[in-house]
DNA sequence: CGCCAGGTTGACACTTTTCAAGCCGCGTGG
DNA sequence: CCACGCGGCTTGAAAAGTGTCAACCTGGCG
């Protein structure tokens, strides 16, 4: 990565270059390549997704209120969706990893809706939303595959609602757990030990909870032999227990 | 609309003469109809709309896990979106009046994620999902109008995140009774006298509230001077009360 | 007319927050 | 290299908010 960045530096030419070198062989390239294109396709996505971007720990992909005009892939890194109040208040409305597309919220009324900040140095690819509305006209597959990423965000926001709205604190925490766990699984990484990327504080914030009803789900599965904690790292020893925690609650 | 529902039964002919009346006179066909068709365009998005549906309170529009074939545009009516859990749990997810699109749900995996239930005398708009891709294609301003509808579910429902997450209950029930006072107002209804459609106990599932805070809440604000209440009759008698509720809290 | 779903209200229980104190570990600067 | 400081985390005790349970009311519908 750190040679490619150097060739990136060189010339135009070899940015395109690598960049169609990068499409082909990104390990997120679900998001931007949807099955079954031809080879013209793949060379207008591979332009389409022109800019690449890298952010520090902390830094703001976009924020809330600022013109929408791309959206964006995570290549790698870890990020939180941040919505501010008029009253200051704030609330963690999702967290996004390699492979997931950020910025949908903005296509509605052309700002954004909230802020993206990466929680770890993290690298996206930039897909300019005319573009990508010319693009979907032309090729269906594209079209299609774009409906659903947006489908399926709505899906697991309805998600979030059930969590918040019908779920109690450890509840809430468990499936948090289990859902990080999928989804690293799902990217080939462990699902049993992983290290956390957001504070107790963001983590209770998107679950509606304060950081220390968080710390104490965490110290009670952990007596419950269900977890080790320590600090950011966490390993999961029975995925069984914690689905029996929201599970179990028979009403 | 007894006698335009007596037209339709009478002949094929008939039935689309009158659709392509009932469109260009419908009131809520921002939802079908963007800006600056062409009459041509006009003409198809007629034929896409194909479908009239009327629906009696209790019925089912579409059910979690039925396949996905068709979003919904509420012509008359009100709708809830609810979801259930493997454990039986449920919640309810939005409210739908006039002029709002229903089952982007389910485009994401091909099958409903929730149910969609009349909580009164309905009619629905039927509209094919593989005749929108089509038409979409061929219309920009259609396509740009459809992904606009989405991301706005997207937004809504992050809005609901933070009602859930971050407020407490009287904040909630009164952000529920402005919202709902907006959206009547922006449809022509008064927006400080109206009836609500839903149970407390509907009101309190969404809002991730049992029903007998949602009740003591409304005696509060009745008693605090904001509202009068009367069964499901809502009168607001001081929106700025209202919105101090949860303008107040600063933290 | 009577029934029953839906709504209100009170008393009490339980969950979660709040406030406070202290610990740990990491990065920075001396 | 070590000490220090500070953000992040844990834990306890008390307070607040909301849920639970129960009794009763009300209005609409069969």
């Amino acid at each position: 990565m750190a040679r490619a960045e150097l060739l990136r530096q060189q010339s135009t030419h070899l940015v395109l270059a690598e960049l169609k070198v990068a499409c082909a062989n990104c390990n997120v390239r679900e998001i931007c390549q949807p099955a079954g294109l031809t080879q013209e396709e793949l060379d207008q996505l591979d332009a389409l997704v022109n800019v690449r971007r890298k952010l520090k720990r902390g830094d703001t992909l976009y924020r809330a209120g600022e013109p929408f005009d791309a959206l964006y892939a995570v290549r790698s890194g870890f990020f939180k969706a941040r919505v501010t109040f008029e009253d200051g208040r704030d609330q963690v409305t999702g967290f996004s990893m390699a492979g997931e597309l950020l910025g949908m919220d903005g296509i509605g009324h052309g700002t954004h809706n909230c802020d993206a900040v990466a929680l770890e140095d993290s690298e996206v690819c930039s897909i300019p939303y005319s573009r990508l509305e010319e693009l979907s006209r032309e090729i269906s597959s594209l079209q299609r595959h774009f409906h659903k990423l947006m489908s399926r965000e709505i899906v697991r926001e309805s998600g979030v609602m059930m969590l918040l709205g019908a779920m109690r604190a450890e509840e809430r925490i468990a499936a948090f757990l289990l859902n990080l766990s999928q989804r690293l699984n799902a990217r080939g990484y462990s699902p049993l030990e992983f290290n956390l990327r957001m504070t107790r504080e963001e983590i209770g914030s998107y679950l509606g909870l304060k950081l220390e009803t968080v710390s104490r789900a965490f110290s009670k599965f952990h007596n419950d032999g269900l977890i080790e904690v320590e600090q950011k790292f966490v390993r999961i020893k029975s995925i069984e227990g914690l689905k029996q925690i929201y599970a179990h609650h028979v009403s």
